[in-house]
DNA sequence: TTGTAATATGGTGTGATATAACGTATAATA
DNA sequence: TATTATACGTTATATCACACCATATTACAA
């Protein structure tokens, strides 16, 4: 399910100040740096403050409807296709990150999941997120750097 | 190899700077924070400043001595065994980093290369590092929160 | 040996990221 | 209504990271 879907759940308390983050996730590609958000929300909210967007970034991360990009201290909208779930909860999905211009793939997959799983458990690890993150170059930029 | 049998090598310029930082880490078992290491630095080196510290695991984690753990903003020492390696460069290497306490768990393996390269490849993705993080909680955190 | 390029370091300052703390408001419910 | 949980407003500050410029050192060619 894509955050885009998510977003209409009964589940969900979504107040001005989270609806306004979401959206800003949501209409960008790329992830969103925290004080990039702030900015673009302080149009809607004009006394908006970096707790502000903290506290919506931690609710709607904890709602699935985002996640955060370790790698980039950024933040983007579950890209998740439904077809990626079938209502498998437990699968993992990766995000390849560009350390060159920040553009992200994510994809899931059941190989991966199969042993991500299984070196987990053999730790006695609990995964929580399913998200892995992966970095590296895109393929655009690394024809630009000839 | 492991970072302390890295550290012998004749390609290393090894400066006192560069030194004290890997010992330090080197010394910890969880990944260790910029500004602690600094504050050890400190004990040895008592001009150490914070640029001192960032240039020295830049080139630590150039040479593969170091990783940088995204999730937790900190640096812990390649624990890679020889074993994981035989001269295969490009395998994969999962850090489980738990959230609760900092504690990681390095671990290779085949299959996790296999399908990571593959899926990297689909997408023109070029994986620098062949480092990947998975958050979650270990077994003595989960244990402890009942 | 001198010139020069490459590398490493010292030190200042600041940009970027994130949250603690405390008070207030609102909503849910016993 | 009293109580609890949740969300928000605001100030201040903690934490993380590096740009910038000057200086020193090394390596090596002329």
């Amino acid at each position: 399910m894509t955050a885009e879907n998510k977003a209409s759940n009964d589940n969900l308390n979504l107040t001005a100040s989270r609806r306004a983050v979401l959206d800003i996730v949501l209409r960008s590609e790329k992830p969103q740096k925290a004080y990039d958000i702030l900015s673009d929300l302080q149009k809607v909210i004009p006394h908006a403050k970096p707790p502000t967007v903290y506290r919506a970034l931690d609710y709607l991360i904890n709602k699935k409807l985002l996640h955060r990009v370790n790698e980039q201290n950024a933040f983007v909208a579950c890209k998740q296709s439904s077809k990626c779930h079938r209502g498998q909860t437990n699968r993992f999905n990766m995000i390849f990150t560009c350390t060159k211009c920040g553009v992200i793939f994510e994809e899931s997959n059941s190989v991966l999941t199969a042993v991500v799983s299984e070196m987990a458990s053999t730790l006695g690890f609990r995964t929580d997120s399913k998200m892995i993150e992966c970095p590296g170059i895109c393929q655009n930029c690394a024809s630009e750097m000839v």
